[in-house]
DNA sequence: GGAATAGTGTCTTTAAGACATTATCTA
DNA sequence: TAGATAATGTCTTAAAGACACTATTCC
């Protein structure tokens, strides 16, 4: 049933968008082996994964990967298609950020742009490639990214905006396990979000994560026998390994 | 500069949406006296404004009050533009919810809805009025527009999202101040918590929010000598008077 | 006096925070 | 044995939670 067939409506009275695509902000850690004489926590950074354009607008600058969206999917379905298509991918972590709108953000017209962003652990992201519309793709620093790139478009923007609801989310929700294995200890959780959060300190973190109000949150990983798992992949002394239960953390107010 | 003339770039190379409205999804709480022998606080309830639609789709049923988008200005501009033409207020709350995309859901074409709510004081809502695109406008009950009432669109999913949205962040931000006038008493406070989350319930609230980690989110309201400000207008006994001081919790991990 | 809401006293339990100390394993 | 991370001991202070009690004012 086309538009112009019910009742005299048409929805073409006025000028309608010229696109509504979805960019995503791909977010990863990258890690690198500390330099030291025994087994230590990797160093981490936070990086993002960035497109070189290689056509009008803004060729040759850096931009976010992205798509515009086609009538028969959801803009979700649009950024997880481009997720795949980026980074050769399925099933990772994508999320809703915000709707890009101010009148002349894309030069090519009146284009809607929604925003996603994605938390890949580094060793998915081996087989990135640049899509047919870019002419290179790499991971740069967020920082970088930031403050030393003149991106294409509005993409700083919503960079920072990424950055900012990371930030807030690591803190507030589980959303640092997107980052994290299955099993992982607590050193690493906190080295995860020290990363994402340099100014994040807490002298007693694991203690604090084994205690009542984190019960329900956090358990410790058993083995068959039902025993604690510990690992001395990063350090001497065995540490206990955990894993997320799947519960998120409730807020109660002003606390 | 047309963006046919732009190095062969065509944006219409492939079908775009046919608009791109804002939808609104306006709160409000409206108290009615309770029926006892002394002042007493107010019986309150959560409500929505709908507006019964005049024309094909959905002729004759209750859907949120929204319009499309222009291409001079942004989405939350749009938003904003409708709540005052459907509400005759200016400057209220009015908070980006999230898009809806999904294939089919608005049958005049591929319309690609922004959905935002706001919280505006009863007070405020008396000159409301059915604008031109609808036959009539009124306020229902959430849990009557959800249960009871066979919504436009996918208006429910809609107002269902923005409550889950509410009563998240009733609890974790200060959104309850867009309800309250700029003094208030705690149990003001408590009834509007309690009329959007019926189950919450602290027997120490008053004590609680007075207590430290508090301290920097409320604040005692003053009179001109730097004396704490009382009123008697729900009660007998004075109450104390507060503010918010315009900051915002903040939250440690999984605490 | 009783109704309705505001607010305090008191006690117990739990968590936060600081900081020193010990534990485990390996290069 | 020194290095690197994991984890516990101990002490102090703050907050949570339960629940009984008092306060204020007006009908």
């Amino acid at each position: 049933m086309s538009p112009s067939e019910n009742n005299g409506y048409s929805a073409k009275r006025y000028r309608t968008p010229d696109g509504a695509p979805a960019d995503i902000v791909i977010f990863t850690i990258v890690s690198s082996p500390k330099n030291t004489i025994q087994k230590s926590l990797p160093l981490r950074e936070l990086q993002v994964m960035l497109i070189q354009r290689k056509a009008w607008p803004f060729e040759g600058m850096w931009a976010l990967p992205g798509g515009f969206s086609k009538e028969t999917e959801t803009l979700r379905e649009t950024a997880m298609r481009e997720l795949e298509e980026e980074t050769g991918v399925e099933n990772v972590h994508c999320q809703y950020l915000n709707v890009y709108s101010t009148p002349g953000r894309d030069p090519r017209g009146w284009i809607i742009s929604h925003a996603f962003f994605s938390m890949v652990r580094e060793e998915l992201l081996q087989h990135r490639r640049a899509a047919t519309d870019a002419a290179d793709v790499r991971l740069f620093s967020v920082d970088e990214a930031l403050e030393s790139l003149e991106l294409a478009f509005d993409h700083r923007d919503i960079i920072r905006d990424a950055l900012d609801k990371l930030k807030e989310e690591v803190l507030r929700t589980t959303l640092a396990k997107q980052f994290l294995p299955d099993e992982f200890t607590l050193g690493e959780l906190y080295q995860v979000i020290r990363t994402i959060i340099p100014s994040f300190q807490e002298d007693n973190f694991i203690r604090k994560l084994k205690t009542t109000r984190r019960q329900g949150i956090l358990e410790p990983a058993l083995d068959a026998e039902g025993a604690p798992v510990y690992s001395t992949q990063f350090s001497q002394r065995p540490a206990q390994l955990f894993r997320f239960t799947g519960n998120e953390p409730e807020w109660s107010i002003y606390g």
